[in-house]
DNA sequence: TATTGTTATACTCTATAACTATA
DNA sequence: TATAGTTATAGAGTATAACAATA
């Protein structure tokens, strides 16, 4: 159903969540750029650095194309921080992961990303644990996350 | 500085906040392809709704080379949602304003981002003030916004 | 001289469709 | 026959460099 909320309050906080998107995600970008990275260069690597993965899963959690995922690991593993190992269960599949240097560029990218963190610092433990139930509310709200 | 906190919690909020961005960039790129809209091309029609603005202003907004602006607006304008009119003041400048359709393919497009709205809603004005002073702190955090 | 918008170029990301090698 | 990955293609967004018109 479509909720009707469209007083100045809800229409502040609205644009508020707005600009912090935006803002997240230029950052994002900016950190990736550093290490020579694209923002969906930088979001594989950071997948595969946490588990090594399936092309046509890589295409799931990004919500693409499975050929896009072709070029991308193809520009990482050019580069020495992926690579491509068979699934000794079906030929037909490879699974992509992090090489130790794409560990490690992984690691300072997500170290360097310190929009979220440092701002959240200020907060008590009182307001960090109000913020948390808030966004699990509103993740949990719509559609289906994928895993 | 950079803030160390990296207590269970504070990554939890981390996270989540990440989590909110992803979904959000999702559901507005998907809410602009239900009007052939690209998602940059929504973001300047949206910009161009709210105010008519020269190309250099719109690169500035979107962070991006005034060249890329061109193309964009060429495209909008290709389709009737956006036209170019001169600066009086200044032969150099174009300012590019959203036409009648335009203004109304923005407002379609402004009322479909149901996403944030709709979690919000479920809050009590309490929160939705505590939620509000808690994102202004975030976004002041940092380095300053391009108005 | 400096600035505005544009053009030209090269690269990346994207979806679509067709291909290959496995299953 | 169905699936995983790839290739080929076309369109869009991006940065860089060079250009014309105007300030």
């Amino acid at each position: 159903m479509a909720t009707e909320r469209t007083d100045p309050l809800t229409v502040e906080v609205v644009e508020l969540i707005g600009d912090v998107v935006a803002r997240y995600y230029t950052e994002y970008e900016q950190a990736a750029a550093k290490h020579s990275l694209t923002g969906v260069q930088a979001r594989v690597l950071g997948l595969l650095a946490t588990e090594p993965t399936p092309m046509r899963r890589i295409a799931q959690k990004l919500r693409c194309e499975p050929s896009n995922i072709t070029g991308i690991v193809d520009r990482l593993e050019a580069r020495g921080l992926v690579e491509r190992r068979p699934d000794p269960y079906d030929r037909r599949v490879k699974i992509a992961a992090a090489t130790e240097e794409g560990m490690g560029t992984a690691r300072r990218l997500r170290e360097s990303l310190d929009f979220a963190r440092e701002p959240l610092a200020q907060l008590t433990d009182e307001e960090r644990r109000g913020l948390r139930d808030l966004l699990r509310r509103m993740l949990g709200a719509g559609a289906p996350a994928v895993p």
